[in-house]
DNA sequence: CAAATATTTTGGCATCCCCTAAAAATTCTT
DNA sequence: AAGAATTTTTAGGGGATGCCAAAATATTTG
């Protein structure tokens, strides 16, 4: 069972927090960074326990399974590509990459994401310096 | 009040067919075009004409609108310059551009378009042989 | 004109995403 | 540690979107 947008969205802010800055993921932090009630984070983790891209220990936080971590770094392979294509090839200012990158990197296929990787040379790192992860291959 | 997906797609096949095929535009033909029922079908154009997209005269066919048409371009501008940019640069075959496309048309903003559509150096007309309208400057 | 075909209406269903307010759990403070 | 303050979850709801089947209505055709 696939992701929507918005558990996209969730699943990229959750491993960058998590895993990239070692900052703590709360309720209230992913609602407010989310724009949305409390409540309805507690509803999408829910959903997104149930689909198995991550344990949701109520009152306790959130982990992203295997298959969770790989999801999010799809997302964010395909954000930051889109991002360093935005900046290097249509010379666009970092913060607007991002804007267009968050709402692109969902709707964009695996495959011609890895064809603009090529055309960028297959760079290491987007615009703002972030790591830019490996195709992995098979899935 | 803007189009959603669904919508847009209605747009994308009623001004091709009418505007650019000269063919019919009825409910049954719609229906299978975009493989749905026919009472969705007319749901759609209801709604469609609601937002003045088109004029939609029960049992009679529809007919756009000025913003109806002025719309279904821009869909079907970016849906072209999309497909050129995957056969040019990323070297489609225009069968998989045009699905890719599909998607992404919807999504992409105007922003990135005209940016590709500068990288690509302005072309006329897409893989397909299709016209590529030009960028309304205003609006 | 009657039969066949096309279209619309009706009623319904599922998904998605969001909210508020009350309840429950946790954490903080003294 | 007990009560207060905060955080989180639950419960109940709502709006938007998109789809369907079947019945009703209109149009077209033989």
């Amino acid at each position: 069972m696939d992701v929507t947008e918005t558990e996209a969205r969730y699943l990229k802010i959750i491993y960058r927090k998590k895993h990239e800055e070692g900052r703590e993921v709360n309720t209230t932090g992913l609602a407010d960074s989310l724009d949305v009630s409390p409540g309805t984070v507690t509803e999408t983790l829910q959903k997104l326990d149930k689909k198995d891209y991550l344990n949701y220990e109520p009152y306790h936080g959130v982990k992203l399974t295997k298959i969770g971590k790989e999801k999010s770094k799809k997302l964010l392979r395909k954000h930051r590509i889109l991002e360093t294509f935005l900046v290097g090839l249509l010379d666009y200012k970092e913060v607007e990459a991002c804007q267009e990158a968050c709402t692109l990197d969902y709707h964009i296929s695996e495959n011609v994401i890895n064809s603009i990787c090529s055309l960028l040379g297959h760079p290491e790192k987007c615009p703002c310096g972030k790591y830019i992860f490996k195709n992995p291959k098979k899935s």
